[in-house]
DNA sequence: CATTTTATCAATCCAAAGATGTAAGACAAA
DNA sequence: TTTGTCTTACATCTTTGGATTGATAAAATG
């Protein structure tokens, strides 16, 4: 399965003609890269995507006429493998997270030494995915806040009280099932299951199954804890 | 607010009495650090966390006596102030995403040279995070996968059928809201929102109104997104 | 051993939720 | 203008959900 060698072809996308310029020669003169497009416009650099099919694309993010993360979940959506290297002139822990999150393969600082830039295309023309130390650092700070604040919300969690066969019952809420469902699945009777729902309202203190099913989505219940988006 | 300059201390929690050791020779010989404590017991390390206040803890997380991830768990919420760095055997995608879900300012693998250990621990004890380069990779590419999955589930999203009017009945629904709840707060009478929820229920296919509100969560309404745990 | 908790089941009653059909006014598109 | 969709609203009926009380046996706890 070796795949043949050749020499992996980039679209450039920022929104500043200078900039792009300088970054196309860099490219050309310091590597080995084959530079298919160049575009100050994020909706061109889209359509030329679409044609020229490149490995690579530096998207600039900060553009005032199309959001560049806008531009990076099109491209994604549209799954033509191709790598987006966001690039941005901010360290911006926000603009970081919501750049990988859309599935950015690297995220690079304008004002970074141009041998670091080959360096990161190399990288990610190589399938990983990178990063730079400072901002892999800011990335999980904010990754780690997210997650937190989360989990200091669930404290005093009511969940706790629950037994092992209300846990079971309050699992089977969370999957939208009824009284009778809960009940055939469980091998119990229907007034049984009521009893059992009765008590775990008493416990979240809460007043209907949809409240219960939210109290335990929002604390942490088995298999999910959410993410500020 | 230049602060008091002194060496950082050291906990070191491993159930590898052999590994324990060698770590603890090799920061006291070629590290300015203080070792102030080593267990192979998970418990035990908490407690003199607690006791001696560590600056940093050296945590194996793949102990069989007790979870390491839950042993950084309890320290985070502890709030002793204390960074976390995760030492495993394992490069595991998963393990790497949940050791800094909970908070850890680092991992780093028993294979690596003791070199850049030594350049962990000094990252970590300025107060960044560090993560070698191809668990920065590893990482990445697991939380991308998370998010990705969600996207592609809602490809086809019955949510788009909703009108506006519809939407506003399902988020208070998703809410907790009863009838009643939700006909006060749109201002209107209790059986129009019969008659909405009732096309809700139409429109995402379900039975009730637990099943929506479990749809609509699921399905990226407004503001949260789920994570694989 | 005595006590408490847990899991099971039942009957009853009222409230809430859900299904169905109908319809009028607003508004936008064809 | 006609057509269609959206929002509003009501009546009726059936089903489901929820509260309450009480009861039994097993299991855990002290």
């Amino acid at each position: 399965m070796r795949e043949f060698k050749r020499k992996s072809r980039i679209l450039l996308i920022d929104d500043n003609a200078d900039h792009l310029r300088g970054v196309k020669e860099l490219i050309t003169l310091e590597s080995s890269y084959d530079v298919v497009g160049a575009t100050t416009s994020a909706n061109m650099g889209i359509s030329l995507a679409k044609k020229y099919r490149p490995d690579i694309i530096l998207m600039d993010i900060n553009m005032p006429e199309k959001d560049g993360l806008q531009a990076i979940q099109e491209l994604e959506k549209l799954e033509l493998g191709v790598k987006v290297i966001a690039l941005s002139g901010y360290d911006d822990a926000d603009l970081i997270f919501r750049a990988m999150k859309l599935g950015a393969k690297g995220y690079v600082l304008k004002t970074m030494a141009s041998a670091q830039l080959i360096y990161a295309i190399d990288e990610v023309a190589s399938g990983k995915i990178y990063l730079p130390t400072a901002l892999t650092s800011r990335f999980f700070e904010y990754f780690q806040r997210s997650f937190k604040e989360e989990a200091s919300v669930s404290e005093e969690n009511l969940l706790t009280y629950l037994t092992a066969r209300e846990e079971e019952v309050l699992e089977l809420l969370t999957q939208g099932n009824n009284y009778k469902g809960i009940a055939g699945k469980l091998f119990i009777s229907e007034t049984t299951v009521k009893t059992h729902v009765n008590n775990i309202f008493q416990k979240l203190q809460v007043n209907d199954r949809t409240q219960a099913v939210l109290y335990a989505l929002n604390n942490g219940f088995a298999n999910r804890k959410a993410i500020r988006a």
